[in-house]
DNA sequence: AACCACATTACAGAAATCTGTAAGGACATA
DNA sequence: TATGTCCTTACAGATTTCTGTAATGTGGTT
């Protein structure tokens, strides 16, 4: 079993848990703990240089900025520095999101190795997880293999979350159409904004733009 | 200190994480743990009856059941199931929350002796909240405290609660007019809505409707 | 090349929103 | 009664929303 593990978690109860179950439950002796992104690189630069590095990291993907300044705002960017110096270490993501598609990236783009749902069974897929890890597994979380049951959940994609937390603003059409085209994303028509969200209003079945924000707000997509 | 806990959180990796707490910083024996409202709730009454009741009940505010979220009252329901049985035991709620107005509530209207905020500093916070409650004292997160100076509080009667219900559900001013006179509920011209939701527009400085509903949303008032 | 499926964009028109002004009623005070 | 204030209501007009249709572009297949 791995012997030296990173963990990088800003929920403090999170990070607690986390080495919690490695050291109580899998065993692990060695368990760091990072708070912020640029504190576990340090942390994982130090045990590099002094030839004595972790064998897997386990993130998360969001990290709350308060009073610190940060280089890295996000997990993505932690593995990415990480894999640049040490190939072979292993990563696990342990997130909220749950959107396939974004969770699919993470394996296909980021070559992650694992990941794990914050949820109500975390504990035995974090375990799980770590096990198939550790042999050489890549292990997909149930709730991307069970798609039966969560398939019902409405497909979003990056625009679409935007469009929604710019209406819920208050910014209209036109300003978002404006918004898009200075930050250079496209479609940023109004019309295909209109096409949009006259989608995303027959996906949870709204009658119009206020009524849509407030079903994403009740669900906590927003 | 106290010496038997119950930790009510459905998360089980912050489940675990608590309990680590509790356990090797503030080092208390005995700790049951419940990852649904129910199971924490017999686990309670068990305890209750065998005559070994728990001092301290740390829960969580929204528990998940079956995949679906379930945000509301069903943490705040076990609080008053448990109280109506042992009126001694202290609470502390532990959750996302950081609203000042539902924080308050939960202090005013269900006695908590103690709320801390899921975030990075909840150890800290957990130990002192942990260490204050034994003490007798009520224990507000310092979110709370902070932000008390900029809790501006507007004053809304019955009908800007069924304006925003309505608008939220996606009524227009038309359909919403209807329903009023309906009702018989003064004022019901749609003018008069325009007025009253115009007003709302200033109180909560919000740009349209759209915008006015997503911050009531997040402001917990709907 | 030809074809098809699909996305983007432009445009148009009916409906709804939002912001004014103005008229009338209710109510208190002098 | 007269006056002033506040609330309700009607109405008007500019803007925005929402829903169509149609033209164009794009990528993949045969």
């Amino acid at each position: 079993m791995f012997t030296k593990v990173l963990v990088a978690e800003d929920y403090e109860i999170a990070n607690q848990g986390i080495i919690r179950i490695l050291n109580d439950e899998i065993g692990i002796a060695t368990i760091h703990e990072a708070k912020y992104c640029d504190d576990a690189y340090l942390k994982f630069r130090k045990a590099y240089n002094e030839q004595q590095p972790f064998q897997l990291l386990i993130t998360d993907l969001s990290f709350r900025e308060d009073h610190k300044v940060q280089t890295r705002t996000s997990g993505i960017e932690l593995i990415e520095d990480v894999r640049k110096t040490q190939t072979d270490i292993k990563v696990i993501v342990y997130s909220q999101e749950n959107r396939p598609d974004k969770i699919n990236m993470l394996f296909d783009k980021h070559k992650i190795d694992g990941y794990v749902c914050k949820g109500q069974n975390a504990v035995k897929e974090l375990i799980a997880c770590v096990e198939g890890v550790y042999n050489n597994n890549t292990v997909f979380p149930p709730e991307l293999t069970n798609t039966s049951a969560d398939n019902l959940m409405v497909h979003l994609d990056d625009l679409d979350i935007i469009l929604l937390e710019e209406l819920a603003q208050g910014y209209t059409k036109k300003e978002i159409r404006i918004k898009l085209k200075k930050q250079k994303i496209t479609p940023n028509s109004e019309s295909s904004i209109d096409k949009r969200v006259s989608r995303l209003f027959d996906d949870f079945k709204a009658k119009n733009t206020t009524h849509l924000v407030a079903i994403v707000k009740d669900l906590g997509i927003l």
